[in-house]
RNA sequence: CGGGGUAUAGCGCAGUCUGGUAGCGCGUCUGCUUUGGGAGCAGAAUGUCGGGAGUUCGAAUCUCUCUACCCCGACCA
């Protein structure tokens, strides 16, 4: 390609809506432009890394097996009030009406549809197991899209859904689909971790996400320092302390904090550490639980995982926290000074974390305005109905397989698996016989790659001041070819020619920066540096003297210079990848 | 959803307080010069000042309203 043929919508000034480095650079190099908040238009430049990005999935997902389709953006409503989605799913489900009045939506994923098609192609065990996937426009009208493609309302997703006669043979193909989620990242060069998550609201048991660690990830990633143990934070357990709670030492006492209202404040006001309180969180239970109210008990310094929280039965999920009014009518006090002493235990269920079970000696809200208490111990002043995990962990917990203490790091979620077992099967009744010519309901996985967020993340991995550095695998173009005062010198222009097309001879992608004379130097290495092209290789009077040329790597420090006749399998060696 | 902010040329911004001819830098176009790190000189084009309504002799500027976009929060005891 000639620059004098192609868009290179590379910009000077840093966009001023753009906070993170890999917006910054996807729009400075001329990548993408944004049309709508979420919503991007992607340029030449950056359709090249999206197209050579799909086609490392493709061929792996290929290569395990799995079948390619196309399924439509566009979904009618009855499929999702049949999965019961219709009404499950909030604002980020984009609907809209037809001509005929008729209800759609924007497909956010595609269970609805795939089920759909295999209960009505697939009748039996034979055409089992069996593993379909697409690389296709997903929409979902996200709270608050940000970070350029990183979190965009319309992206580019790989989805996958397998079936299976049963859960040992989902078992094996989502051990297979793990393996091949590995081979893709390790493909596209990055440094990521599989992690154990939460199946959120796309249900099902078993899942795993793959994350790229990035400072400007927006999840926390657990791992430990001695074993494999690696999760979300989300998922990640704390430990169980040792039981039970040390003796008291200490007289309840009751003191006046007013003003105070939060751990902090309180702690400060009575000079005791954040970790010898407990703060009392509120929120509501489940329409079918005999309380009205649920009340967690975690140590001042730690943060309820509401994860966990709302998973545990009798508390609404997603977790609701009660109102002001609600928590004046129940403690009869404002929240800032709620605790666990004589608390209705029929209106209110008291739920303590493991580690704010153990304490002993602690401050907590005395359930009236402007009062705590010290010296507070449970049994003898105060009491608990339940013992749950509850807390995030921390940094420097102990790993929950007891080897190794966690550290909690940034990463970009990339990739999710699920197994869903029967949850969209049964809803929508997949059924398949089986060799006893019974009608069994199938097992289904699904397994995603955010196609459009991987760029944002290799990049985030891959850049210095100067924009992007591209792996040999994804690089819009495999070299930048930069003649010098070509204008001038014939020699230049000739031999430039020249290995131009001994580069397309061989299939390497060159970029060939032909621009006219007034195009500085200095304007065209700028530009293949932000643009992040590889292998560079500059054309001069200087060098021709001596029949040689300039070779640089995007990353080295320095040049080099190597024979006119090598060039090409110079660069063969050196890393470049055929088309 | 709650809070805050922004909207002026392709991009980055000033001008708004205190109403009076629409500005700057980069980019773009023309000509000449220049060519190993975002060139120099001379000239040129480009605006519904986000939309609507109002106040005024006069509105980018004041008032009201709508919209779009960005940021923060959604852990509060």
């Amino acid at each position: 390609m000639r620059t004098s043929n192609y868009l290179l919508a590379t910009t000077r000034e840093t966009p001023s809506d753009a906070v993170v480095v890999s917006h910054q650079l996807m729009l400075k190099a001329g990548m993408i432009r944004k049309l709508a908040a979420g919503m991007y238009t992607w340029l030449p430049l950056g359709l090249r890394v999206l197209n050579k990005v799909s086609q490392i999935i493709r061929d792996e997902m290929d290569k395990s097996g799995a079948l390619e389709v196309s399924m439509p953006v566009v979904q009618p409503a009855e499929l999702w009030q049949e999965s019961g989605r219709w009404d499950q799913m909030a604002a980020e489900l984009q609907r809209f009406k037809d001509r005929h009045d008729r209800d759609f939506c924007l497909g956010p994923t595609h269970e609805e549809v795939i089920t759909d098609l295999v209960r009505n192609e697939i009748s039996s065990y034979k055409q089992l197991p069996i593993n379909f996937y697409q690389i296709q426009t997903k929409f979902r009208d996200e709270r608050r899209p940000r970070f350029g493609v990183m979190r965009a309302r319309e992206f580019l997703m790989k989805d996958a859904y397998s079936f299976h006669i049963d859960s040992e043979s989902l078992q094996s193909t989502y051990d297979l689909m793990f393996q091949t989620y590995k081979k893709i990242f390790t493909r596209l060069g990055f440094d990521f971790r599989a992690v154990v998550a939460d199946s959120g609201n796309i249900g099902g048991n078993s899942s795993h996400e793959f994350h790229v660690l990035a400072d400007s990830g927006e999840d926390h990633i657990v791992f430990s320092d001695a074993s494999e143990y690696a999760a979300n934070l989300e998922m990640a357990s704390a430990i169980n302390p040792p039981f039970p709670a040390p003796k008291p030492t200490k007289q309840l006492q009751k003191i006046p904090t007013p003003g105070a209202q939060t751990i902090e404040q309180v702690a400060n006001l009575l000079n005791i550490s954040p970790s010898q309180s407990i703060k009392t969180l509120v929120v509501r239970a489940n329409s079918d639980s005999p309380h009205s109210l649920v009340a967690f008990l975690l140590r001042g310094d730690h943060e309820l995982n509401e994860i966990k929280a709302a998973k545990i039965a009798g508390v609404s999920s997603p977790l609701e926290f009660a109102s002001e009014e609600e928590i004046i009518e129940a403690f009869k006090c404002k929240p800032g000074s709620l605790g666990p002493v004589s608390t209705d235990s029929k209106k209110i269920r008291l739920i303590a974390d493991r580690d704010a079970a153990v304490l002993a000696d602690f401050v907590c809200g005395a359930n009236e305005d402007g009062i705590h208490l010290t010296g507070v111990n449970w049994g003898r002043d105060a009491s608990y109905s339940e013992i749950a995990d509850i807390r995030n962990v921390v940094e420097g917990d102990i790993s929950p397989d007891g080897k190794g203490k966690l550290s909690i790091r940034r990463g970009i979620e990339v990739g999710h698996i699920f197994q869903l077992g029967q949850k969209y099967s049964k809803s929508l009744n997949a059924r398949v016989l089986d060799e006893s010519g019974k009608a069994v309901v199938m097992h289904m996985g699904c397994y995603g790659i955010g196609v459009t967020r991987i760029i944002a993340a290799c990049i985030e991995q891959c850049h210095d001041e100067k924009g992007i550095i591209w792996p040999d695998n994804i690089t819009p173009f495999q070299v930048a070819l930069i003649p010098l005062n070509a204008h001038k010198s014939p020699e230049v222009m000739t031999r430039c020619e020249d290995l131009y097309n001994q580069m397309l001879t061989a299939g390497i992608e060159v970029l060939m920066d032909d621009r006219d004379r007034k195009t500085t130097p200095g304007v065209k290495f700028a530009d293949m540096e932000l643009i992040g092209i590889p292998h560079r290789i500059v054309i001069s009077d200087r060098g021709l003297a001596q029949a040689q040329v300039e070779y640089k790597h995007r990353s080295a420090e320095s040049p080099k210079m190597i024979s006119v006749d090598e060039v090409v399998s110079f660069l063969l060696t050196n890393g470049v990848n055929l088309s």
